[in-house]
DNA sequence: TTGAAAATCCCGAATAATGCGATAATCGTA
DNA sequence: TACGATTATCGCATTATTCGGGATTTTCAA
């Protein structure tokens, strides 16, 4: 393992239920040397990935705040969706997530919802698992080819243990069917009582930018109905779709 | 400078402006060997800091979004303070910010608004001058005399500039004024027509934990008052504070 | 101010990064 | 689908850097 690879190693170790950690706990957790692992910090808390926050205590740092900020700011999907996501959600009372694949993961990128307190749980940056739920499922349907293939060669096993298709050819044709529709409503997928309704968003060469899905309990979508769902989100893609262009 | 700083200092390039790097532009600008670039990126895109968006060109990565996440979800200031800043909002119809000092530098940690579009431009981790504003200046005017005699050394050409005053002595009994009163109100100070009145928020030992502040145009602070506005945002510092014990 | 803890320094040994050219993989495109 | 150009990796000798143990200095909290 190289150097900058255990620098940035001890990003990982902080975690919602353990945001501050010791040196010499950072030490023993990865196995450095003292010495090592204090060059390490320092170097971190220079580039502001880390800060101090008591004597040899240390927390993530400003720098991750900052680059974030840049993130969001960048991003023309989520500046476009953004506006029409907050209409969605007065009109509807839903809430709405736009989600969108990074590397190999699907993020949600924005939620928009009634209840701030919610914002803090469900937000941006929630991981999600790539083979559950709406967003990641239209999301995968509109993929190439070649970049399924690689998802399913190194996921092979859960996508079977998630039902996705016991093999290729059986995840392929699940995904297409779903590309067909440009569509997919979910019911209890993720958690229990708890749906969501999805579509693509296209760029315009065809490929998908990110996923819009309206999230709410199964009643509430139930009650709504799957037409209505795919109505409202097609024509909410669609502005979204305007404004990006 | 070490390897791992020269591997970090390639995410210093991406901008809001230039949130696209192709290799060879990297490699460029920061005077890297060509294989030597490529490693970098590689490292980066396997921690998830940087990912491929196109042949050879790379943009932030999933990872930062992730960070930024768990800073959210494990920082009790902001988790304590939202809904109390959802309920100021609501009531005054005022912009509501809360920002926080990480290492050396104060950083918006949430903005919650009225209107969602603005929560784009002035959200979250937007950089922020450490000697203008409001919010800044009650953080400083609160920090142990050591840790501002050290801000001083390191910026005291910018704090007399700044008119925050000539020396450390001009600049430490201005800011003994604002900590006495517990209130800063600021006019115009960072954008013309622009004005914030913020009070700190303090832990259990007195230490200054961040800043609380309301925002909007002048007229509109003037409306309200400083002797209302101080009131609100002292309430509302009371219960984050009771929500924190 | 004092004592304990944290962080840096020192330096030889040894590992690991660097860079060059060549090769292999990949991507966009016809 | 196959081609051509670009992107990315590889192999390897050189060289610079990191590593680690302990002593030292600085910082922090009482």
């Amino acid at each position: 393992m190289s150097s900058p690879a255990r620098v940035l190693a001890l990003l990982g170790l902080f975690s919602e239920e353990r945001p501050v950690w010791h040196t010499d706990e950072m030490n023993e957790a990865l196995g450095y040397a003292r010495a090592t692992g204090y060059r390490y910090v320092r170097e971190l808390v220079e580039a502001g990935f880390l800060q101090k926050v008591a004597a040899g205590r240390y927390a993530l740092g400003a720098r991750i705040i900052e680059l974030d900020y840049r993130l969001r700011r960048s991003d023309p999907v989520l500046l476009a969706a953004a506006p029409v996501m907050e209409d969605l959600v007065r009109r509807t009372r839903l809430d709405c997530v736009l989600s969108a694949m990074y590397g190999t993961k699907v993020v949600d990128t924005c939620r928009v919802s009634g209840d701030a307190a919610l914002q803090l749980g469900y937000g941006r940056g929630r991981p999600r698992p790539l083979f559950q739920g709406a967003a990641p499922r239209v999301i995968l349907s509109c993929l190439p080819r070649a970049r399924l293939l690689r998802v399913h060669a190194q996921h092979a096993a859960e996508i079977a243990a998630r039902g996705l298709g016991a093999d290729w050819g059986a995840f392929r044709a699940g995904l297409a069917a779903v590309r067909r529709d440009g569509f997919y409503l979910s019911l209890g997928e993720l958690e229990p009582g708890v749906g969501g309704a999805a579509v693509p968003l296209l760029g315009p060469d065809g490929e998908v930018l990110a996923a819009l899905t309206l999230v709410s309990t199964c009643e509430r979508l139930q009650a709504v109905g799957a037409p209505r769902l795919e109505a409202l989100l097609r024509k909410a893609a669609e502005q979204i779709g305007a404004r990006l262009g």
